[in-house]
Order: C-alpha cells, then structure tokens, then sequence
DNA sequence: TTTAATTCATACTGAAACAGTAGGATTTCT
DNA sequence: AGAAATCCTACTGTTTCAGTATGAATTAAA
C-alpha cells in the first residue's frame, strides 16, 4: 500500500509554492531544483493542479505557478484527488472475477475496505497546506 | 493508492476461517471456492500466514488450516503485515534520488506521510477478526 | 498398500502500471 | 529577437502485480 509520486509530487510542489507565495509568480525550474523533482514530470501535474484551479499560471519569461487560494483553505485531499491519486483501496469492479464478486453479495471484507477508504479520506481532509508550511518553518528555526 | 489483492484475500481467508472455525481444519480448496480466490495463491498467502503464527496447517487427507488464536484476538493489521503489504506511503530509502532526499533535510511532507501510516495502522490495529465475522453474520440474517 | 487429498516450496510469466523522458509548440518579458 | 517559461501529447524502460505451473512431501481413508 503505497502512495504515488504523483500524489506526493503534488503536495510538494503545493507546498513550496505555499512557503514562497509572496515572491509573485514561481516556475517550476525553481521548484524543480528545491524539491528535486524532474521538470517534465511537474509539468503535467500542474496542468491538473490547474484543472481543478488549486493554482493558476502565469506564462511566458518571468512567468510560473501562483496559488489560487490561500494555504488555510488548501485541502491535502483535493490535491490528491486532483492529480488521480485515488484512494480506492479496494475496486470490485465488474470486471474483477476474483475475490469480490458484488454480483451476488458483497465480499466479507467489502466494509472493511469502504471504512478504511473513508478513514483515510478523512485525514487528508483534516489537512490543510498551511499545516505543512507552518510544521516546515518551526523545523527551520 | 491501493491495497494489493494479497493483503486483501488474507483478511478474506481468515475471516473465512474464523466463520468456520468449529468445523476442523478447513482446506484451502474450500476457501478458494467460497471467497472466489486461486488455490496456488492462496497456498503463498498461508505460508506467511503460518510464519507469523495466526494459523497452523493440518498436512494431508482432511487436512487445513485453523485459526492460533480466538478470532476476538487477532488484529487485522497483524493479518495484513503478514503477508508483506507494507504500510509505508513513503520509500525515503537511500536508493531513491527524487523527491525526499532525506540525507541533508527531510522533505516538506515528510511528516504527513508519516502520520498518514500511523492513521492508517491504527486503523487497522483497532479492528479485530472477529469484528468482520460478526457483520457478516448480521448481514445474512 | 494404494489412492486421493492436502500442505509445502519454488520458479516462472503475461500484463499492467509507474515514473518518468522526449520533442515540440506557444506565450510573454526584456 | 531571444530567452524563459508554460502547454501538450506521445512514447518507453523497468518494476511490480497477480497470478500459473510444477512437483514434492505428508496423511487419511478405502
């Protein structure tokens, strides 16, 4: 049960763009460099970033990625969402013919599944970007 | 972000177990029918499931498996970690070159990921087998 | 004592997903 | 004009997943 660079990628990137949210506009070259992610790869996760208006950008020389809302309000939940970081820890699926077959009656561990789906949901909902970037700066100091 | 079918059909087999538990040994043959899960897989997760002691195996004719301990007992987290379904969201191993490079500074989410797992294993350490059979029982009827 | 049912053990494999790379087009500041 | 950036989309090597396959060892029952 792993989380993907995506998804982690993500709230990096959301992250420092919270901590350097004064400084106008910031590329993702400057990000890139910080967090030591590949370029190319931010890239597309900004576009979904974008999609769902968690930022919005800035283009051409002097140009980069600005946050649409302020850090408190940034929910961690809807920048994993927002780059399909799905938290569906179990897929019955029709196509599925092994374990869970939902045609006849759920499998003994379906509710399981569904609760731990939600409770993990829950946490990323708790969370907002400012708590990264408040924990970071204490770090600091 | 997914749960991974070993650790799933694990939880499945056991509650299968516990649901039949003062019928003798069961054959995996039997639960591979019931939960709809491959034999020859099921064989790989009950090896591990004996290493760790949450079951013991009858060899031969009429042979199985039984539940160690009392279903009321067994955690389901002890189930899952069982099978090597690794709680971590986050590899910050010395091998990987992107995203947390964890030797000068801990990345930014360093510590989300790091609650996420402990809300995620308390999760799973709270719930018991028995808790399943239970559900499955008030579901039937 | 043979047969069938079972666990035990390990090697192999097709398909899918992941984690990027690559290449170019477009926009805008200087 | 040129450089710095976003935008867009196709491609790809590697790894992991989810099993299969095969055979050996063990034991109950006929």
């Amino acid at each position: 049960m792993k989380l993907k660079t995506k998804g982690r990628y993500a709230v990096m990137a959301m992250a420092d763009l919270a901590i350097f949210k004064d400084e106008g506009p910031i590329s993702l070259t400057d990000i890139s460099l910080r967090q030591n992610i590949s370029l190319a790869y931010l890239e597309q996760i900004f576009i979904k970033l974008k999609q769902e208006n968690l930022v919005k950008s800035v283009r051409g020389a002097k140009g980069g990625y600005v946050l649409e809302s302020p850090p408190e309000e940034i929910k961690i939940s809807h920048i994993i969402s927002a780059v399909d970081e799905e938290i569906k820890t179990l897929n019955c699926k029709k196509e599925s013919k092994r374990g869970c077959n939902n045609k006849s009656s759920k499998c003994i561990t379906h509710n399981l599944w569904d609760q731990l789906d939600q409770h993990i949901n829950s946490f990323f909902e708790k969370i907002k970007l400012q708590d990264l970037v408040k924990k970071n700066q204490m770090i600091d100091k």
